[in-house]
DNA sequence: GCGGAACCGTACCGTACGGTACGCCTGCGG
DNA sequence: CCGCAGGCGTACCGTACGGTACGGTTCCGC
């Protein structure tokens, strides 16, 4: 029973969405250590209702990654008041909300699930991931981006090219090194610099893309 | 019995080494399909010889990961007369390994397995994968862009910084769409625009710390 | 109060796989 | 020719876990 790669809202009751729940706290916790007892015992349900529910055990873990995944909220720009000003703020907004995301202990399971599902040629989770993450995020940014370059404040060839430069300048290493477990990188450590950092990026993306640049 | 985190040379006989060749491509057809009997079988050795020579399943990994992943060579760039050319030359051909290497299907697997990895507590594979990944990278690149800044060609507070946000445009969303599996990113596809991309990282790398730049 | 649906808890089954034991072959030093 | 070390192949064991079955309990509609 494949589950929609959309979910509205209440694809699952309560009850369900308390599984979900334990299942995600098991699943950060105990990194793949996700078994069917375990949720269970959690959970304080039967086996058998998990498997009711959700089929097998691939399916609970889709519907635990689906679930959470819909939870990251992006930011609402308004595109119709673009200035220099409120395009700096959107920009660090996104910035912001990415590396607080991306940090978290709950994105660095979905994540390392996602690529530990996508290992033995199942993209499903992936996919959902995919779906809800960088490319949620460029189905947002992008039209922000034209719209400031309509608005000539940015300049650019392709807003394709500009997120993924935008996407580069904010994530940098620090993902890849958080999802191998870099122990120089404690999420408190990033935590502290987050303003910074956003505000670096931000800087330097204007000054690659802004309007007055030479590029 | 832990491997040391350096490999030298011949720390494995040509005959343990083509069990780990075996055990790597096992592990890239297969993804994380990599049982101890499937090894033995490619390999045609016996279970008990991998037992003796790798202790268990996961010094088995671990020595894989650890011989392939020494394997990655960096550039090698003479520091003494560096030029701006020399320089745009240098980090184009550092961006062009960078990218070259994380398309590969060899990285993205090793990229997976040691993420799998750290999802259970263990960091050891991803402290590998870390070290001659990342680590590696930005040991050979700082002494180049403080040489660089010495000689006036780049301009920048921080090395780390430096080297982060080359990184970064380089990468961009590359690797973290390929380790999710994302299908709109085949290896081919990146592979056809390696150069251009490499190109666009060092201009704009240039743009923010080329000693002209405004910033 | 009654029947049934939903669900909990637990016992159970089958299998896959990590790890071990053993029999056999080969090559080599004496 | 003998003994033995190294290694191959295979059979075997124990366990963990996915998945199923079933008895008992709660709750709801009637």
């Amino acid at each position: 029973m494949p589950l929609p790669i959309k979910i509205s809202e209440e694809t699952f009751t309560p009850r369900q969405q308390a599984v979900l729940t334990a299942a995600l706290d098991l699943l950060v916790e105990n990194g793949d250590g996700l078994t069917m007892t375990a949720v269970a015992r959690r959970a304080s349900c039967s086996k058998e209702t998990l498997y009711k529910w959700f089929g097998d055990r691939d399916g609970l873990l889709t519907a635990t990654v689906q679930w959470q995944a819909a939870k990251v909220r992006m930011p609402h720009v308004d595109r119709s008041h673009l200035s220099a000003k409120v395009l700096r703020e959107s920009l660090e907004q996104f910035a912001r909300d990415l590396l607080t995301t991306i940090i978290g202990e709950v994105s660095i399971t979905l994540n390392r699930t996602a690529i530990t599902h996508a290992a033995q040629e199942k993209d499903s989770l992936g996919n959902i991931v995919l779906e809800n993450g960088p490319m949620a995020i460029r189905r947002r940014l992008k039209p922000i981006l034209e719209a400031a370059r309509d608005a000539r404040l940015l300049r650019f060839n392709s807003s394709e090219d500009a997120y993924r430069i935008f996407f580069g300048l904010v994530v940098r290493d620090v993902q890849i090194r958080l999802l191998l477990g870099d122990k120089s990188l404690t999420q408190s450590n990033v935590e502290a610099n987050i303003e910074v950092d956003v505000k670096a990026a931000t800087d330097q993306f204007l000054a690659l893309h802004g309007a007055k640049a030479n590029t």
